[in-house]
Formats: structure tokens, sequence, C-alpha cells
DNA sequence: TATTTTATTGAGATTGAGTCTCAGAAAATA
DNA sequence: TATTTTCTGAGACTCAATCTCAATAAAATA
């Protein structure tokens, strides 16, 4: 609501107007932590009462990606994912091959590393995906 | 050709036929260690007089990549990419954003901290994806 | 080897996530 | 309010990948 409403700031940036539609995708993505696809992001809305379009979820996914407050996740099985970035640092996925369950990890070392073995090769680092895929302790014992 | 020609091998376990078509598909992916797409196996075949399907080159490499002897990789382009694994040990990619161009790397420390991780969760490690996107050092200077 | 059986192939149809089109709706501007 | 500009939604479209099924090739059998 406020000027630094951070939709409302990215929409400012990108020149675009801010709408009931836009606004209605954001909340949606922010009401849970969860990993989602776009379906899943229009399911709910339209359940919940709420008009809106598939192609209009996608342009706003698009436009939130672009202004890093929600983050685009490729899992391999077809269907990108998504989840706001409100309050959350940067992370990576252990997803359970079985269940599907996704967690998250950071882990220094790794990001130490992974800078040394960039700059060792004289390149920038732009972005990196680490996904750990598992058999989770829950998968195993069931 | 021998008795332990991998790609028989594979087709054996699979019960499937030993074809032409399916030596063909095998013989051009280990003729390069490029990481080339579904459509630039195929293109590359008919090119060099092999009559053979998209759909058989699709078939094939699925059953190579199932017995260990292709890697498939998915670095968000939208169509998968292959690599042969004859005398190729684990290793994941570096990508250049601007050029494409793909670089290998491989760090023991990543991989122990890797198994470490998974470990304390109580999760069972099945494979994994790492994927460094850049801006290489040609690229930088350009 | 010839015949029969069974798997494979290829051309094109189909799928499905994501993108695009464009007429009508809504927001900004005057 | 009238005019201009952007946004929205329904459905057409894209494109990598998969599927279909009649023709073909490989294996099994005689
Ligand atoms: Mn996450
Ligand atoms: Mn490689
Ligand atoms: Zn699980
Ligand atoms: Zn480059």
């Amino acid at each position: 609501m406020s000027f630094f409403d951070p939709l409302k700031k990215a929409l400012r940036k990108e020149g675009l107007r801010y709408t009931q539609q836009r606004q209605a995708v954001w909340d949606e993505l922010r009401a849970t932590d969860d990993h989602r696809d776009a379906e899943e992001i229009y399911l709910a809305l339209r359940n919940s009462g709420f008009k809106v379009s598939r192609a209009t979820v996608y342009r706003t996914i698009d436009v939130l990606v672009k202004n890093n407050l929600v983050r685009k996740l490729k899992l391999g099985d077809g269907h990108a994912r998504f989840e706001h970035k409100v309050d959350s640092a940067h992370h990576d996925h252990l997803i359970c091959a079985q269940c599907g369950k996704i967690e998250e990890f950071v882990d220094d070392v790794i990001e130490t590393r992974q800078n040394k073995i960039v700059e060792e090769l004289g390149s920038k680092l732009i972005r990196h995906i680490h996904q750990l895929f598992v058999i989770c302790k829950e998968c195993q014992t069931a």
C-alpha cells in the first residue's frame, strides 16, 4: 500500500500500472512459503473467488521474477515453480524424488568454493542452480 | 561389437533388439565431447547420409540415459542436451549466459558438503544438479 | 534358408507448459 | 466527462517431446 510497497515499486520501475489482478497474484504468492507452479497459483485465486486468467498469472509472475520479488525454480518435472522472496535469503533446494517434498539449504563452504571455481576461470558468476535429489527420511521407512 | 559392447549390453538388459538406428545414435553421441540437443544429433545423422527419424533419436537417447551411457542436461533453454559418459567421471557445468559456452568442473569439497547436508537430514542422495551461470572471460572483454 | 512371429521404425498427429493476439475493459489524463 | 493508453481474458499458437499405428526389420522357428 505504501510508497515502498515492493509490488508498486516494481510496477513503477517497469512503467506498468497497478491493477487488482497484479495485486492478487502477488498476495497469493506471499500467502504460503510453498514452491507452487503457475497453475496452482491460478487455481488458488479462482477458488478464492477472484476472476483472473492464466495469461495474467504468467505475465504478472514474469514481472515479479524480473524484479527479484519471486524466485523461479525448474525442478525437471516440466513446469516451473515459484516462491516469494520476502524475508528469504538465498538458498538452494533438496527435493525428494519419491514424494516431491522440497527442503531448503544453504552452505557457506559451497558458496565460497563456487566463487573460487568461477574466479579461477576468469569468469563472473551471475546465478547458480544447486539441487539435491534424494529419498527423504520418511520415504525410506515407508 | 563385442559381448561387452555397452550399447548391446544395455539393449540386452532392457530386452530390446540391436538395430542400425540405435548403433548410429550411440556412435553419433560418442563422436564429440559436446553437449548437444536431440535435434543436433538428428541433423548430424541425416547430414552424414543416415536415414533415421526424430522419434527414434529421442527413443534411443532415453535408453542410453537410463543405462548410464549418456547424461541428460537441462540448462534452462528449453531443450535437453546430451553428452556421452565414455571415460567421463562425474562433473558439473559452468555455462556462459552470453555465448553459451559450457565448461566442466568437479570439486571434492562441494561433493563432500553435499553428502553431509543430505546425511544430516536423514535422506539418501540420488543425484544432483549444480550449474554455474557466468559471463566467461572472453565475453567480458568483448 | 524360408516362414512365422515379434519388435522397431518413421511420418505425422498429439500433448502440454508457456506465449501471443486482439477486442473489450479499466485506468490515467485532460 | 471524453479521450488516450494500458491491461485483461479467451482461446489460438508455439515448440520440444511423446505417442500412434501401418510398414519394415530383426529374431525365432521350421
Ligand atoms: Mn525455496
Ligand atoms: Mn559435461
Ligand atoms: Zn519423500
Ligand atoms: Zn561467453
